[in-house]
DNA sequence: AGGTATAGTTACCTGAAGGTAACCAGTTTC
DNA sequence: GAAACTGGTTACCTTCAGGTAACTATACCT
């Protein structure tokens, strides 16, 4: 008789992969947590402001990561009527609900690195 | 003049930026939440087993990540001298520091999805 | 001797992620 | 009038994560 393939499908485990799987296409890539968290810092940028602020990053990836997560509803865009128009981005309600997560992982990767320092740190 | 190329660059938030940037690093892939995730429900698991709770990886993939992750010392491998030889696959100390983490990842998902259903859902 | 289990490995392929560089159009400053 | 600001877009290229499928080797069951 052939194994089952599987044993563990709750609902309640079927409900948490799917928000985990959410979570992670919604805030995949490399560059959304750190625009995320810059923004959290500052309330109102603009797309220079966060170009200089984003280390590393170029406008295009910025362009789209930005578009990537207005769609989202994390973050509002607006086009002020300036003398050379300007741009401001903000987060959404929805969007400040990642700062425990952005403090869990940043808190996380801070206490990893320092277990593993402890270890085999020379 | 030229504008500033940073104006946002205290130690504290250096120090933030490059915790976020190991967790991610470490954590990283379409995988590994959800094995650490099993391996959290379940204490010692074989690969087949693995491989049968996390639904849709390939023996390649699982390969992988488990050997990505007993490199970044979050998993012990251990094999059994049975009949047909058996491994064992559990979480370290270190591993089962996740648990707040997936736990964070999981009730944003949740809580996203549920916000979206509100406000958009039909 | 064929099917099942054990734990993987190997080769091949593809799509998406991300980087680089140049360019656009308008405006203010030097 | 040249340079630097504003907020992007476009084209091109490279890398790699991840998927598919087949295969290894040993051993138990019937």
């Amino acid at each position: 008789m052939k194994k089952q393939p599987v044993c563990n499908i709750t609902t309640q485990c079927q409900a948490r992969i799917l928000a985990i799987k959410d979570a992670m296409e919604i805030l995949s890539g490399k560059w959304k947590f750190h625009i995320l968290g810059t923004l959290l810092l500052n309330e109102k940028m603009r797309f220079m402001d966060l170009l200089r602020e984003v280390e590393g990053i170029a406008p295009k990836m910025l362009s789209k990561e930005l578009q990537d997560m207005e769609m989202n509803q994390l973050i509002t865009r607006t086009v002020i009527n300036t003398k050379p128009i300007t741009v401001e981005y903000a987060l959404t309600a929805a969007g400040r609900t990642v700062e425990p997560l952005i403090d869990e992982l940043a808190s996380w990767g801070g206490a990893y690195r320092h277990a593993l320092y402890n270890k085999k740190g020379r």
